[in-house]
DNA sequence: GCGACAG
DNA sequence: ATCTTGTCGC
């Protein structure tokens, strides 16, 4: 069963693995994934989604269920959720060239948050764009684009608190793996008309559906 | 001991 | 995350 100590143990000694840096290399496709629930049967689904990064239109997109593994524990959702993405995962042809998480990436208690998480076990280069941030933050300026560092309980800058939307509530971009700072904030304004990121958006409707079968 | 705490 | 449509405001 699941050991609390141990999975901090597993979430320190997998932090030391992560790289910041991204390839270079051009990004043509971007993938995005999130998780919805059924709680009245114990089920938890996964999309991810792959588009085309300038005009957003739908490449790829698969699906996977599970049990619902672990109630919630702030801190530990990479094991509530990376289970079933990686049996998603594993149903697509070829990868996006990088991957957006609903979620936090570095910018955790143990630099191990979902998004750094899924990076490493999957070798993928990966962003994660969090709704809400574990460490306290200082509001970037109203307008869309603007932003302000946030660090750790240690002192090390961990991410960017970006505007997406001029007078919105900002998101929480931290990079996952084989992911930079501001690369990583580039990216997620890019593609952001809305709060959150075009993909992401897209992969939390689908996963919606999932357990609706209606329209 | 108490409150905080991604989704 | 989830229960849930319309409504007010930028």
């Amino acid at each position: 069963m699941f050991n609390l100590n141990k999975a901090k143990e597993a979430q320190q000694r997998l932090s030391n693995l992560i790289s910041l840096e991204y390839s270079g290399k051009p990004i043509k496709t971007i993938g995005a994934v999130d998780c919805s629930y059924d709680f009245s049967r114990q089920l938890i689904a996964a999309v991810v989604v792959i588009l085309e990064i300038n005009s957003l239109r739908l490449l790829t997109e698969v699906e996977s269920q599970d049990r619902i593994p672990l109630p919630y524990i702030p801190g530990f959702l990479n094991f509530r959720e990376a289970p079933v993405i990686f049996k998603a995962w594993r149903k697509l042809a070829s990868p996006p060239d990088v991957l957006l998480v609903d979620g936090n990436g570095i910018a955790h208690p143990r630099r191990m948050g979902l998004a750094s998480y899924i990076g490493l076990l999957l070798d993928q280069a990966t962003i994660g764009c969090a709704k809400s941030p574990f460490f306290p933050y200082q509001p970037p300026a109203i307008e869309r684009g603007s932003t302000s560092p946030f660090y750790n309980d240690r002192g090390e800058q961990v991410g960017l608190c970006l505007r997406t939307r001029t007078g919105i509530k900002p998101v929480f971009v931290s990079p996952g793996h084989k992911m930079d700072i501001s690369t990583a904030a580039r990216i997620v304004l890019k593609l952001a008309r809305y709060r959150l990121p075009e993909p992401l958006r897209l992969a939390h409707q689908r996963a919606q559906q999932v357990f609706r079968s209606k329209s």
